[in-house]
DNA sequence: GTCCTTGTCTACCACTTGGTAGAGGAAATG
DNA sequence: CATTTCCTCTACCAAGTGGTAGACAAGGAC
């Protein structure tokens, strides 16, 4: 069972490189040597280039639905809810980057699984969508369409996260104190966003 | 200059497919035969691979300068602006995916020319951002970090177009008539972001 | 006419790609 | 001991990659 670690190992490795050179622009080669193997290693744990890249996904999609469980598992309401998804998926996107990576690769329209991913994330969407629809209804959050305000939330957030190099040439250095600031600003404007006409007065 | 042509139609070509396929994802060969023509033909107009995407960027560049031009040339202030450069994105979007697609690619942080287009739109960015310091002291837009709430903009915004493939796997058949809601949502989304405290009543 | 420029082509090259076939070592199993 | 299972390897392959060299045709200049 030594072996099960070389499939561990070829599983991140490959979860980086996926996110970071995208499907097409990553060879099995130079996953290989990256790793310190043989490219036929690769292939023995995964019979080819896109079973692997699909246990990819399928392995960052149990990644994700743990991190959002987690954040939601602390039954809070209205904007404190959200604040604590945003934090969750900023602290992810501090400790593993690729996993924004691959999101952003997975959700390319040619993405060779454009559907896997979606397919996987499908009910974690539904509860968002339910638990939108909920706060709606008792007044915590702004009335509007759960659909398309979760996207944009969704767009907002991942944009923010994922988009660290338009950061960089428009001359930020992204720096652990200017992360902070960020997740901070996206917070307030989030809250200005979704704070309800009549505002009921939420913690902080 | 019977060929011009030729080179003009290999850009359009390219761009559609860098922004489809990605830089990697694109080859030479393939592009040749979606334009009927040798992949020889095309290096006899730039002279390597890496030559045709810059120049792809370059002249994409010029086509997002204009469309911000266009919508700033109005004269418009507050949302009122925001609103013209948001309808006018959502324009390019539907008329020319690609445009967006490029956007997308060329932001990976691995991207061949990740600092390219950004140097050709620093420019727009420096505008961009005194517009929204001059908005905040005139006390017609929320006052924040203006660089934050640019980065913010820009996510919400591109996000939300260029991300049709989540909505798509989410269920949505995105249709003109659910891209008009979209961009209404997206505007409901920011007008209730950047309405100051105590609001300046806009047009609309 | 000849010459030169422009543009597209055929032919080819070295290298990389994902993938197959199968040798062989190590360790458990009988 | 022999056998089988598990794992990684070497050797190889057909197809595709970006790129070079140069033939060739069309047209304008002289």
């Amino acid at each position: 069972m030594a072996g099960s670690d070389t499939r561990r190992r070829i599983l991140d490795t490959a979860l980086a490189a996926f996110g970071r050179d995208g499907y097409a622009g990553t060879s099995l080669d130079g996953l290989a040597a990256e790793l310190g193997i043989r490219k036929q290693t690769i292939l023995y744990w995964f019979p080819s280039k896109l079973d692997l890249f699909e246990a990819v996904v399928d392995d960052t999609a149990v990644d994700l639905a743990d991190a959002f469980d987690e954040a939601a598992a602390g039954g809070l309401t209205g904007l404190d809810q959200v604040q604590a998804i945003v934090d969750r998926v900023f602290r992810l996107a501090v400790h593993r980057p690729q996993v924004l990576g691959l999101v952003r690769e997975v959700t390319r329209p040619e993405s060779p699984t454009a559907s896997r991913l979606g397919a996987r994330i499908r009910p974690l969407y539904d509860r968002a969508r339910d638990f939108l629809m909920r706060e709606m209804e008792a007044g915590r959050i702004r009335r509007s369409d759960p659909a398309m305000l979760l996207l944009s939330l969704y767009s907002a957030v991942v944009g923010m996260v994922t988009e660290l190099e338009v950061q960089r040439t428009v001359g930020f250095e992204p720096t652990l104190r200017s992360t902070v600031m960020r997740r901070r600003e996206l917070m307030r404007f989030l809250r200005a966003a979704l704070t309800p006409e009549h505002p009921t007065p939420a913690g902080s």
